[in-house]
DNA sequence: TGACAAAACGGAGCAGCGCTCCGGATAGTA
DNA sequence: TACTATCCGGAGCGCTGCTCCGTTTTGTCA
């Protein structure tokens, strides 16, 4: 979808053609300095790549979970596609459910500072945080249903909790050998297992 | 005036007394700012709340993260304390890595922002982070070690990697009802646990 | 007690950041 | 070509972390 601020669908009002192109440009610009310096750098930093002044990024992003959420959209989108493919191919629920939370995981653990930037505390990456509820909580939601429904695992289990959990686990540098979310993660799945007794 | 202020035994020769007087002081202020605006408040806000300069709480605190281990501190060590003790009193060595848990996880999230700063992938807190492994990783792996030796959690791990996974599902604005650290770490727990069948 | 050096203090000052404001440039249209 | 709505750029403000240095306080020794 086009890429419009929370609030819906704004008229067939076309930008000027250099708003246009500006808007591509910084958006190019802001992938590559998220990749090195992470989701927190400059605005100034990502202006300078771009050759825009800061205030052109404003205009196209007001706040900077905006520009966040416009540069990997596409990812989370893919995230949220790939729910349903999974559980219609894979052997049962919960093996959907493991796939999922792996691609979950691995688009989040190579975004430098993405999982601290959803789970911070200050209100600066909200409609971040917003986008991606909006998008992945139905899609975790519906995979959850689909394992409790098969018997795999106890019901009860908020989706949005499991998400929220998974999110602040991928949280941290991601090149310390002595911890790895996903064997965190895969404790986290066993423990949601429905017992063989009672 | 054998009056010695707690913390490190320094040598003899110590500091003019208006020195420690500040040093009480800001400790004080701080330990009121963290508690209000979170960890990451100004030092301004805190200097002007203990009536000194920002100098001084520089000088007495080279990093952020001196000033916040010595704020926390007491705490830290009575949660390091309070292992062995548990584990002597408690039904069982799992019984006893609960109840730690829930120390730990009570202590974390009533201080605003606190596991934020512990996980941040900013070199800032390095100091306070490399504080609480100390005291608490050798806390952590023997109760580990004792509900693995009891049989009652499999073997293989790494304590490290669950300090930090606990500490990082405590990240997070405390006043939202539909998360839950506790119940996400007693799904941990019990993806630990031993199965019983097979 | 008074003098004096070491220790500690305080805040001005610099640099880096987010964000806004407004004079000037540009694109589309008549 | 002329005109206007749209868009642009960066100077500027306020807020931060952290340092530097002139001033004040403390402890000691004559």
């Amino acid at each position: 979808m086009a890429a419009e601020g929370p609030g819906g669908d704004s008229p067939p009002r076309s930008k000027r053609a250099d708003a246009q192109r500006n808007r591509e440009t910084v958006l190019t610009a802001a992938a590559e300095v998220f990749a090195t310096s992470g989701v927190d750098a400059p605005i100034r930093q990502i202006a300078a790549r771009a050759g825009v002044g800061m205030a052109t990024i404003y205009r196209h992003f007001p706040t900077r979970a905006d520009l966040v959420t416009a540069v990997y959209q596409h990812q989370i989108e893919a995230c949220a596609e790939a729910g349903p493919n999974l559980l219609a191919r894979a052997d049962s629920p919960l093996d959907a459910l493991h796939q999922w939370t792996d691609l979950f995981v691995d688009f989040l653990v190579t975004k430098h500072g993405l999982a601290d930037a959803l789970q911070s505390d200050s209100d600066r990456f909200a409609a971040l945080h917003a986008y991606f509820l909006d998008r992945l909580l139905p899609v975790c939601a519906q995979l959850l249903d689909a394992a409790v429904e098969a018997g795999d695992i106890r019901p009860g289990t908020q989706p949005y909790e499991l998400m929220r959990g998974i999110g602040n686990l991928c949280i941290g540098r991601d090149d310390d050998p002595r911890y790895d979310p996903r064997r965190l993660i895969a404790l986290l799945l066993q423990g949601l297992q429905r017992p063989q007794g009672t």
